[in-house]
DNA sequence: CGGCCGGTTGCAAGCGTTTGCACGAAAGGA
DNA sequence: TCCTTTCGTGCAAACGCTTGCAACCGGCCG
């Protein structure tokens, strides 16, 4: 079928172990040798295999990037980001999906099967149990976390705290007290903080300010948009609804939106929205969004797992946490009072 | 390290042969010895190398999924379903992004070094040059297009020309003449056909309803956010500007509505406005649009390679195309006379 | 002039599975 | 009872590359 190495020693007329060398730039091989076997070994049209290679030295020239819920904004910006660091450093990236267990769906994820099939891992946002979290860790392998760090091992993320602290605090200098949160699902068992640090974040903002967070405004929208929406219309509903909300990612935002919009408030008149993430799309729709560097955190961690395989940084303790911003647009003002 | 062959061998006490048998499920092996090498191969933890049995099988258990744009909507509903399909086969699926040609980094795009990589191949869009396509075909595995059918190979796609029509015929049926079109770059050099197809199915519509498409009319979205908001402020500057807008894209119609409204138009009093895709936030922003179902085009994909490798299906000239509906909303309405 | 040395190269033993073939035993048929 | 089958198993040769070690070759030093 296609050349081996073989052929291209023959053709070259200098051994398979030569070729080898020749090939990936090894010292010891002669400039002229060197030349000759790349012209024969470009003329066969040659690849190494894969394959063989693998077995002979053990490295995969692979990372697994294992994602939940990829299909959304945050996920597939950052598995984007890592596939475009991993590849010119010559690494595939598998893509292993994640059914959360909060979806009842929950195929248990078993760590074991990577054994020798990449040498490192990239993890967004944690949906793991603490037993796959320890299956990964006996793995043995170069591990980052993207968006949550977890003891012993890489990470890169945003203090999710001080950025919904920020976009608290934002609307309470607006002059706002009725604030809700809209985020995650407090009874959700994920190991995954981001969530329940965004939720801890606006309750410390609003303590600090004297206000009492009041149960009934904090609600949960599961991170999509579709969840926003419902928890919009529910907060819209209630006797004294709030005047602001701080959702705690931009999809459930733009749902808060929609729902003021279908109840036929004005943003940001009679209800001010601020988001997180920096989703393309709130631009267009002029949210106020506390932004995160999405791409850039996925290449930080891509970054990390390589460097630490080519045993340039001490494996495995760094955690990076990269800065976010206020980005003020539209759907937030001072309460109409 | 960890357990090879070798150990459950001894551990079981038949031959490495046999262990090889027993755990693949082959027949000619008795039912006691597979249960005791079971048993065996599951106290040691023993994984198969896949490095190993790569080599000595030549396959890979691997799929590839060629993808541009990753970080965009469809790219990624389609990407997390092909590897949904994939994984519960026992095949992993490697990310190969792509920068399309028309964005001046094109890094172009080596087929030859998927040789032995992989068992299959998926494309999403193929935006590829000619050369590309045929090193692809030279590989000689099984590939699905999504999006666009390539001669010789399977894909699976919906038929964005109908599609087009489907939606500028809505806008006709409203009552609407000045119809224009945002979509792809019409000096874009790719292969793949949705973006002309939806330009030429809009064209048709007009043509068909005796209008003729006025060539100010047609305007170049690049299928994001961003363009469809610049695609629509350049329409709505014109002197006579249309007053509905078919958009070959879910996300270039938010960025539509968005300059309309920054205008101070309403929609769909002022101006109607239809997109095609399905996209998530289409529902909350109560999007009229052209419905396609991209997580079936991709499961149907990784379906097709699955089955072409498993030899169920004469290799490669299957073209599926799948239905899209219109979903009413609310963007488009009669115009104002 | 002989030995030593640094730079090149080849040899061959892995790496961990899979699989064609041969083999022995048990089962069935004449 | 002896000869086929059939079934279960083991042997050993791939699969295509990497790499430690040894060998070789000039040239240089003493």
């Amino acid at each position: 079928m296609s050349a081996r190495i073989q052929d291209v020693a023959r053709g070259a007329g200098v051994s398979t172990a030569t070729v080898s060398r020749a090939l990936r730039g090894l010292p010891n091989v002669s400039e002229s040798t060197r030349l000759t076997v790349a012209r024969v070994a470009h003329e066969l049209g040659y690849v190494v295999s894969r394959s063989a290679s693998r077995l002979a030295t053990g490295r995969t020239l692979a990372i697994a990037v294992i994602s939940p819920f990829m299909e959304r904004w945050f996920f597939a910006q950052a598995v984007a980001a890592i596939e475009a660091e991993l590849r010119p450093a010559g690494f595939d990236a598998l893509l292993v999906g994640l059914s959360p267990p909060d979806l009842g769906v929950h195929q248990p994820f078993d760590a074991g099967t990577l054994r020798g099939r990449v040498d490192g891992v990239i993890v967004l946002t944690v949906p793991l149990t603490g037993r796959e979290l320890d299956d990964l860790r006996a793995l043995d392998l170069p591990t980052a976390y993207v968006g949550a760090s977890v003891p012993g091992a890489m990470s890169v993320r945003i203090d999710d705290m001080a950025a919904a602290r920020c976009g608290t605090e934002y609307l309470l200098q607006l002059g706002h007290v009725r604030i809700a949160h809209v985020g995650g699902d407090p009874r959700q068992p994920l190991n995954f903080s981001a969530p329940s640090d965004r939720r801890a974040g606006w309750m410390a903002a609003l303590r600090q300010a004297g206000v009492d967070p009041n149960p009934a405004y904090d609600v949960a929208g599961h991170f999509t948009a579709d969840g926003g929406w419902r928890a919009g219309m529910e907060l819209l509903a209630l006797p004294e609804p709030p005047t602001a909300v701080y959702c705690a990612s931009d999809e459930m935002a733009f749902g808060v939106l929609t729902a003021a919009r279908r109840r036929g408030l004005d943003v940001p008149g009679d209800l001010s929205v601020v988001g997180v993430d920096g989703h393309e799309l709130g631009e267009l729709l002029g949210l106020t969004t506390i932004v995160q560097p999405v791409a850039a955190q996925g290449r930080a961690a891509a970054r990390m797992v390589l460097e630490a395989l080519d045993g340039e940084r001490a494996r495995g303790q760094e955690h990076v946490v990269l800065p976010v911003h206020l980005a003020v647009r539209d759907s937030a003002a001072p309460p109409r009072d």
